[in-house]
DNA sequence: ACCTACGCATGACAGTTGTCATGGCTTCAA
DNA sequence: TTGAAGCCATGACAACTGTCATGCGTAGGT
């Protein structure tokens, strides 16, 4: 019997992944969290053999979860679920060392047989995916240009963004010329844009 | 026996939502769609009840099948659901004669009495979510500042937007500053973020 | 027929943004 | 120690953006 903790923060996904799975003989989901801080202490009470986590959660994400766990409970496999398909997320998810990595657009028998998989000590790669990271360079933001091109993303003017990182706005600029040149496009909010597509914001 | 179609664009969601309705005895799912434009070809050989249709789908969001079912198939009782609560949504989805509206985010126990009611011939409404919606105004912006606010939506550059419409660039600024002025926004992102917010995009 | 709302367009002005050159400061590795 | 890389800052220029006044045409409603 292969025990499975779910994390995922919307509760009819959740609940409805959990029903799905337990129609199967081998599969026992032991427990749900609705965001990834409450996953450690869900394991305390319900050890798991293999954790679902979402990489869309508010307080705590699913590759941070992934990190947490592989120093506090390396027993658990950890396959990464995302509804997005970003580049970037596959790769932070090995680098998160996650087992697997799944698109919530994947049919459900694909689901259950990379907990299997994972469970059985293999690794779950999708080739095409695969092929795809290699090619998807790593951030080459700075911790700064990441840190302004988020407030960028939301719309806010250069003075207001300047203000709420305590830096001159000639600075902010830069800092956004960088990060634009860096991600190839022509303005901040393409460069936004494009830095989260590739999972680097 | 209460028989379910489900449209979902995402297929694992799909399918384990299929998997926690048919755990019920009175629930039966008898379809399953990826995508709004799948819905009617399902009806015509599955008959069924009521509809769970999901907002987000590519091709026919869920908005626009409950639109097209009103006419076509109005013994179809419709159920909305969605993963983003934007107020608008809630309006939309009872003026395109939905019978119920739900947020991936509510217990699944929620969604299958849910279902129940509308069964029944009863709507379901969320009386928080129904007080909000009578304080969110009516889309105010016109066909042409929607249009262009999207393209804006993507960071592109006057220029861009001008030469993928057909019009000239002072022509598009006054849209923009247009609809700048009604989402009482100070410039065209946040423009084009608090129309999405407000379901009016 | 008349008013209103909408779409389209221009031109002009001020403000914001993207780029560049340049310089100073720190940290870290060779 | 020297150099590379990052961070911060100025100042200046060109380009883009938001606003406003003004005009014309078309459709809908009264």
């Amino acid at each position: 019997m292969i025990r499975v903790l779910i994390a995922d923060d919307q509760h009819l996904v959740r609940g409805a992944i959990a029903a799905l799975l337990n129609l199967e003989d081998d599969l026992n989901v032991v427990a749900e969290c609705a965001d990834g801080d409450e996953v450690a202490a869900a394991l305390a009470t319900h050890p798991a053999d293999v954790a679902l986590l979402d990489i869309q959660m508010l307080r705590l994400d699913g590759l941070q979860v992934a990190e947490q766990l592989r120093s506090t409970h390396p027993e658990v496999k950890v396959l990464i679920l995302t509804t997005f398909d970003r580049p970037g997320y596959f790769r932070q998810a090995f680098e998160a060392g996650a087992s697997g990595f799944l698109v919530k657009d994947a049919p459900p028998a694909e689901l259950i047989a990379a907990i299997r998989k994972i469970h059985a000590g293999n690794k779950v790669v999708d080739p095409k995916r695969a092929m795809l990271s290699v090619e998807s360079k790593r951030n080459p933001l700075t911790e700064r240009e990441r840190e302004i091109l988020e407030h960028a993303a939301t719309g806010a003017p250069v003075s207001h963004i300047a203000a709420s990182v305590h830096l001159s706005t000639g600075t902010v600029r830069n800092h956004l010329s960088n990060a634009i040149g860096k991600t190839n496009t022509a303005n901040r909010i393409e460069a936004a844009r494009r830095a989260k597509q590739m999972g680097w914001l």
